[in-house]
DNA sequence: GTCTATAGGGCGATAGAC
DNA sequence: GTCTATCGCCCTATAGAC
């Protein structure tokens, strides 16, 4: 998020009300609304639903957020910063364990695996722009990190060399991204373990030493 | 989906009418339908959207199928039917192949990622069994056939023997769904060569010949 | 500035005419 | 077997109370 180039209260926050209550009561409006969506899913997410949760009316809700799509993009955006700088964030040498440190937080809130899922599905339609906007660059972001990570590694020599930076982080991702899903359908599913074969690929073997490129 | 204990014609097609015209009609709906989907993704997926598509009224549509979620649901199952029995599926030792196949496949057709991402994710929701039965159903069986297919190469010396077949299995899946999805919010994501770092995984290193488990 | 009340248009689903 | 008509719910928008 903050590998954009924009200021940090340069949000949709902004736009309603001037400063000294609106940004408050939007910032709470929020709180509820991931408690909500923590505990019961995107089960019944009309904006009625969601308003008569928190105790206001649906109108109100779109006083402070343009719409149903904005409210709950901006849902996933405050659950992200809730982490931010957690455990594995600060080490910036792991790259495997970052996915994991994320999903292993993830499965205690299944309700916003399934809320991103949804999201990040209806993102590719006509008229989502904002959702699109914000999964293009969330990834764009995720994948920069992991490249970022994965070439430092393969520099001091703990990463191959002979592997495409780009290519394995969109891989990371998306290997988190997919067994979030599956461990939701199926609990028999282990994020973990799975997301641990990856460290396969990263260790050097012997006999590939960590120069040469091909 | 032939993995489940199921006769060839036990669906839910054979529900409406008795069957002379009934599934004939059925069966023409749904192809038309795989065309919409295929086209235009599900940007205007409402029964109205469709019916019209197809040139009938939307009651028309619910007369053969219960429901849209069903409709849409049996729209995945006849598109994943088309292409049984392709290239890889019949190479029993193909196992990162198999993926990149059905991916390179479904690239062709990005309307079927975004409705197959849409329904997946709205499986978890109350009240729609019938995704998340078609999807349990689909990745236990995915994950099965590659788990034999991982045994067998462990077997045979091709596949590095201290995996845990079930947790690849769903690392395989995982990172094809995720792949496909990121490809469609930014086309230099290339599912392919993503997918190939996995076969590091998959290869017997020198270090670590087939035999022993730990 | 904050919110309630209300209205417009679209949706999935159902009932009943033909 | 297919349609029209209708129901209840949804998101969105806006007028105006406080």
């Amino acid at each position: 998020m903050t590998a954009a180039p924009e200021q940090p209260g340069d949000d949709v926050a902004a736009r309603a009300g001037s400063y000294p209550k609106g940004v408050a009561r939007r910032q709470e409006i929020l709180a509820r609304a991931i408690e909500v969506f923590a505990a019961k899913g995107l089960e019944g997410t009309s904006l009625r639903a969601i308003a008569e949760a928190i105790g206001v009316s649906h109108a109100a809700l779109l006083h402070y957020f343009p719409s149903r799509e904005v409210l709950l993009i901006e849902v996933l955006k405050a659950n992200e910063t809730r982490f931010r700088g957690d455990d594995a964030d600060r080490d910036p040498t792991e790259i495997v364990g970052m996915m994991t440190n994320a999903a292993h937080r993830n499965v205690g809130i299944p309700g916003m695996i399934s809320l991103y899922s949804s999201m990040l599905a209806g993102s590719i339609e006509d008229g989502k722009e904002y959702s699109r906007e914000y999964f293009s660059q969330r990834f764009e972001r995720l994948r920069a990190k992991l490249v970022s990570r994965i070439e430092e590694g393969q520099s001091s020599g703990t990463v191959r060399a002979d592997l495409e930076p780009e290519a394995l982080a969109a891989l990371v991702i998306a290997a988190s991204d997919g067994l979030q899903v599956q461990w939701l359908l199926d609990a028999r599913v282990d994020i973990a373990r799975s997301l641990e074969l990856l460290d396969v690929i990263l260790a050097p073997s012997s006999e590939n030493p960590t120069t040469e490129n091909s």
